[in-house]
DNA sequence: TTGCGTGCAAAGGTTTTGCATGGCA
DNA sequence: TGCCATGCAAAACCTTTGCACGCAA
C-alpha cells in the first residue's frame, strides 16, 4: 500500500524503536540524537532529522510543535489509523500525552466547511488537535510551559 | 491591578504600533526587526524579543508557534476580551508549506464540542491543520500516496 | 550501475543571556 | 536612589545543507 517505507534500514529501525517504546510522550529529535549517543548507537543527527522527515511524509509519525524554543515533538501513530471509519482524527493531551480518538461528526464538518469555504483539503489521518483533557484539566497538571 | 505597562517606551510603542497595524496578521519577531531596520527605527533584537515577552504576559498580544522553524507569530488582541472565542486556527498545506489563518465559526463550534463532549479543551494557538491548499490540489503536486 | 540513505562538518536562523547604560518615579 | 527597559555582542539551540561514501536492487 504505502510506498515503500524506509524502514529497512538499520537507523530508521533504531528512531522507529524509540518513537513506539516512547509512544504517549513527546519526543524531540534532539532527545533520539542524545539516547542515541548514550547508548551507543551508531545514527548521526542528519538521519535522525531527515529520517524523521519521511516518516511524516509517509504518515507513521506526526510532528507539531509545542514550544518554539525547545524544538518540534514527533509521535509514531503508525498503526492508528486502522480505524475502520473514513475519517479519524487525534486529540492529544499535551499534559499526559493521552491521544483521544475522535469520529464525530463536527470534526467532518469542519473538514468539509475547510473544503468548501477555504479550498483546504484537510488531512484528518495527519492533523492532530493539541491541548489539554479534561483529567489533566482538572488536575491542573497543565502549568508553565509557555 | 494591571501592573504597569511597558508600552510607554518609545520601544514598545514602536512594537505596538507596528503589530497594531498588521493586525489579522502574524508577525514574527525577525519582521518586526526588520522593518525597524529599514526604517532606521533604532530599536533592538533583544528589546524586541523580550517586549513581545512582556506583551504576552500581559495578555495585549498572543503568541502562535505554527512551524518550529520560522520563528514563532504574534499577534496583537490587546483590546479583545479573553472571551471563551478561540483567536485563531491555522491550515497548513504541507505541499507549498503556506500557511492560512482562520476565525471561522466552524472550528470554533469544533473546540466548543471537543470542550463539551470530549472534555478536551484544543489549543488553538498550537493545532495545526494539516492538508493541501487549493492551489496545489489544482496543481496536481501533491502526488499519490495516501 | 543507479538510487537512496547516511554522516560529518558547516551554515543558517531564531531566541536567549551577560553586562553595562539610560530613563523615569 | 532604585527599578526596569534597553542594547550590543556573543552564545546557545535547533534544523538544514553540501558533499562524498556505502549499501542494496
Amino acid at each position: 500500500m504505502e510506498k515503500r517505507a524506509n524502514y529497512n534500514t538499520r537507523q530508521a529501525a533504531e528512531i522507529l524503536d524509540y518513537l513506539r517504546a516512547a509512544q504517549g510522550r513527546h519526543v524531540t529529535a534532539g532527545e533520539i540524537c542524545e539516547h542515541f549517543k548514550a547508548h551507543g548507537i551508531a545514527v548521526g543527527t542528519t538521519t535522525v532529522y531527515r529520517s524523521l522527515e519521511r516518516m511524516v511524509e509517509q504518515g507513521a509519525v506526526v510532528k507539531y510543535v509545542v514550544d518554539g524554543t525547545s524544538g518540534a515533538c514527533f509521535e509514531y501513530i503508525g498503526g492508528q489509523q486502522a480505524c475502520e471509519k473514513p475519517v479519524c482524527f487525534h486529540c492529544k493531551c499535551r499534559s499526559c500525552g493521552r491521544v483521544i480518538h475522535l469520529h464525530c461528526d463536527e470534526a467532518e464538518s469542519l473538514g468539509r466547511h475547510l473544503r468548501e469555504e477555504h479550498e483546504f483539503e484537510m488531512d484528518s489521518a495527519r492533523t492532530v488537535f493539541l491541548g489539554v483533557c479534561g483529567e489533566c484539566r482538572v488536575k491542573g497538571e497543565e502549568a508553565s510551559e509557555g
